[in-house]
Order: structure tokens, then C-alpha cells, then sequence
DNA sequence: CGGTATTTTGAGTATCGTCAAGGCCAGTGG
DNA sequence: CCACTGGCCTTGACGATACTCAAAATACCG
């Protein structure tokens, strides 16, 4: 259906879904890393499927190995509203807690490495710096959710795609997604449709598209389709959108070991 | 200066302080209360004064006692966008992290519970189930932000504050400082100013006052002063901007005790 | 190659931002 | 005590932007 255009592959090992996907664990002892990769399971999702349905209390916490998840709030009349994006690296699932409060569906095909809740939490209890682990990477949602809110902020559709275009690059420069070669400039895939893009940036599709225009018409960005996007000029793009020196916070930068 | 409404009260007890204002750390074993009770200093700030400046690592973690404080991002050329606001119980500062991302004000006069962050944390070290209310803690706000997001993508500005009053209507109701007389509509205060309500809603202060009107206009409230709002049909104003089943969701009845 | 869903474009209307002016309240100083 | 001042809220008029409805163009799928 929607967005074939993720190259598939299907799934990875289960050691590579721990260590190297997981940037927040990537510093734990190899004893407990070895216990994770023990009730590791890897899972994979075609775009469009369910991943957590609002309100149920899944039996796994996991975490996004390959593709994108999206966050949403579905309405008893049927309306869908997206609060939230999953990129490679971004855990979720609620240790201690109960049920979701939004439901979860794979935006594109998505690879998720899911660990069983029970026995997630059984490790939590034995080695308390896992759950140090969990409090920073939800501390880092939690300044993601902001970052969000800022670009929301903004009056104009434009500005608001300009900064979801900014967010979206910076995110992906840092899992490695974006091409970067040097010379050339980085390209984007938008993992949305305009449908769903306007429901998030609060605007119309017919808006979101002119707003793509317009950024196309000032030489800031390219649109090669409607989903393969070219930054002519990401600086242009932050300006405008009030994300200047968020470059330098917790969202983009905040990549630590945890000092142990 | 500004929002002299609010009335002064010289602190509280310590004891006070932890016991009763931090909802998630009622149930705590009574030799940990104990012990946040032994480190806790009760800070006073008036409407107005900075408690987090933007980029320090505070040497405190802390938790609203009483009031309403503003979490707001300042850029270089001197414009400030509220992302936030935090209200009685809710907690705030970093543990185990770096500087924080957003500066912190008193939007009215503030009473906050303060506890030394290298204490605390080395309470979370000697008392697992601490961090373990630190991280619930966290997961609410997060609700709470997203729950922000679905406010801010409503089209129109009568929406956007028709949702800002529910939110706040709801959370003031959980904190009890809302007017219930039962055969009475409850009323609201506003603790933000018009253009600082502007700057949060993503509208200019002039929108937020013909919004104000409006829904005066068709008698959802009414308009006492413009910061003491009385509302007169709520399910109207949750109806027009999209939180209509929220109130069942975590960000307003997720006020468990930690189960042990 | 046809059918369907999605994106794009266009024209008209509603809403919001902008600029300007007026009113209200508090604090100040004569 | 009163006039003055400054800040904030409110109101009005006009231009910019976005939404609505409709239709055309494009992409996708069998």
C-alpha cells in the first residue's frame, strides 16, 4: 500500500538489534547486555500495520531498529491526530505503567526489537543502572516532544514544514540515515503522507503542498517527488522556522555514555 | 509587577513539602520520606523571577509546592516560546543529566520544594523505588506535552484556547484549586498574560483577546477580569478542540499510588 | 492499460496577523 | 488628592494567509 518505497530487508540479528541500535544501551556492562540479548526478540512491521493499539497494555517494551514509527491519538469518530515520531534508536513502551496512551503504527516497513515486559522489568530490578538507561531515554523524548511544540508554535504552514524538514534532517544525520556527500546536498525521505503530515503540522493537505511549493519556489528546498525531498539550504530552513540554537541542546547533540 | 493576584502565603512546613504535595512520592517507604524530608529546602520566588536559567546544571532537583511556573525557551534576539507550564506536584531538573534545555520562571508567586541533586541522587542509589517515581514522573509530563501538541494543532485560535482552558481547568481540578461548589461553574485563573499566551497558543496577544471574546460571546465563559475566567459549559470547549475522551486518558486520571 | 488514491492547482471565503488607536488599571510625582 | 505615565487589554480596519470546495494532474496497482 502507502509508501513502498522503503528499500526492505528483512530483519537483523539479535545482537546487532541490542548494541549498535540502541544508542542509550550501547554503553552497558556486557553481562547485562548479554541478559537483553538473551530475551531480545526482533520483529518486523509492514508500513500501515499496528504496532500498539491505544489503551492496551502491550507485553513488550521495545525500541525502533530500522524505520519510523508514528505516534498517534485515534478519535471515537474515526479522526487520527500524530503526536509523535519514532526514528531508529528511539525506545518505547511504558516500564512500571500501565496502559498506552496512544496507539503506535508503522509508518514505513519498520524492523523493532521488543523486549518481553516482564522480564524487562525483572532486569530493571536486578541492575539499576538499566533503568537509568530507560529514565534518559525518556527524558530525551521529553525534549523531543518540545522541540515539536516549538516548530507547532510557528504561524505559517511554510514554517512549520520548514521546521518538521529541519528535524527530520538533523534526526537522520544522526542515525546515519541522510546522505551526506559532502558535496552534494542531503536528501530526505518524507515517511508521512501529506494527509498525515497535515494532521501533525495542524493544516490542510492542500496547504502542506503549497506550503512545499512555496520553500521549492525560494530555492530552499527540491522536490524530486512528492516523498524524496533535496535541502538546498538547511540554514535558511532553521531560520525560519525558530530552531536556530536548538542545534546545540539536548535534542540534536545529547548522544552520552552514561558514566558509570 | 505583573500578577500581583495571586495570594502570598510565607512557605509551608518541610514536611509539608514532601508528604503531601508530591503525589508520587506519598507512598514511599516513611524512612525514605524520611530522608527527601531531611534534605529538603523550601524555596520562595516571586511572579516574575527566574528559578532555571536556560543552559545551567542546577544544583537542585525540585518540585512545585505551590503556584505555576513557566518552562520557556529564550532565544539570542530576545523573543521567548513557553513550551510548558507546571503546576502543583509536578516535578522538575535533571537527574543524572546534563544542563537543562528550557529556562524555568514564576508565573505567579511559587513556592517549591528543593532537594540538592548529588543528595538525591545518592538516595535514588541507596533507594531503587526513588527513581523508579522519578521515572513516572517523567513519563507524565511526557504525556502532558503531547497532550499540549493535540492542543496546538487545532486550527483556530478559539480552539487553542478553548483547549488551554480545559487542560488547565482539569489539572487545577486535580490539584484541588478549583472552585467546586458543585451548583457553581467553576472558575479558572489565567497565569499567563495575554501575549505570553499568545507566544504559548502560536497566535498574536490581539487573536487571544477576540478568542476570549468569542467564546464569551456564545456563553461557554465568561469573562470576570480578563485572568479569572468562569466556565460555563465545559464539554462545549472540550467538544471544539479535540480532548473530548482525554479525560479518561493517563494525563488526567493517572494518579495511582506506586504499587510494592 | 484502466481504476483508484494521492497530490496538485485554482477560485472564493473565513480567519488571522498587522497596524493603529482607545480604554483600563497601577504606580508615580506634584 | 489628582494629573501623568506606562503597561496591558481591547477594538477596529485592512492586508496576508489558510481553509473549503472543486477539478485536474500525477502516481500507484492490478
Amino acid at each position: 500500500m502507502l509508501l513502498k518505497r522503503q528499500n526492505e530487508r528483512v530483519t537483523g540479528n539479535v545482537k546487532r538489534c541490542i548494541a549498535a541500535d540502541l544508542r542509550v544501551m550501547s554503553s552497558l556492562q556486557p553481562e547485562l547486555l548479554t541478559a537483553l540479548q538473551s530475551i531480545a526478540r526482533t520483529l518486523h512491521f509492514e508500513a500501515g500495520q499496528a504496532v500498539v493499539h491505544e489503551g492496551e497494555r502491550p507485553n513488550y517494551v521495545g525500541a525502533v531498529t530500522e524505520g519510523i514509527l508514528k505516534m498517534q491519538k485515534t478519535f471515537p469518530d474515526g479522526r487520527e491526530h500524530i503526536v509523535g515520531l519514532l526514528v531508529e534508536g528511539d525506545m518505547f513502551g511504558r516500564v512500571h505503567h500501565g496502559a498506552h496512551t496512544f496507539s503506535m503504527e508503522a509508518a514505513t516497513n519498520t524492523t523493532i526489537c521488543a523486549f518481553p515486559r516482564t522480564r524487562f522489568e525483572s532486569l530493571i530490578d536486578a541492575w539499576p543502572e538499566l533503568e537509568q538507561v530507560v529514565l534518559l531515554d525518556i527524558l530525551d523524548e521529553l525534549d523531543r516532544a518540545r522541540e515539536w511544540m516549538l516548530v507547532l508554535a510557528n504561524h505559517r504552514t511554510t514554517e512549520r514544514l520548514a521546521g518538521f524538514l529541519v528535524v527530520l534532517c538533523r534526526r537522520w544525520a544522526n542515525v546515519a540515515k541522510l546522505q551526506n556527500n559532502d558535496e552534494q546536498n542531503p536528501e530526505i525521505q518524507i515517511p508521512l503522507s501529506r494527509r498525515d503530515l497535515a494532521h501533525f503540522l495542524g493544516a490542510r493537505p492542500e496547504s502542506i503542498s503549497r506550503a512545499f511549493h512555496a520553500l521549492a519556489d525560494d530555492l530552499h528546498i527540491r522536490i524530486k517527488t512528492p516523498y524524496d525531498i533535496e535541502i538546498l539550504d538547511l540554514q535558511e530552513l532553521i531560520g525560519m522556522c525558530g530552531l536556530e540554537d536548538f542545534a546545540e541542546t539536548a535534542a540534536f547533540e545529547y548522544r552520552p555514555s552514561v558514566s558509570r
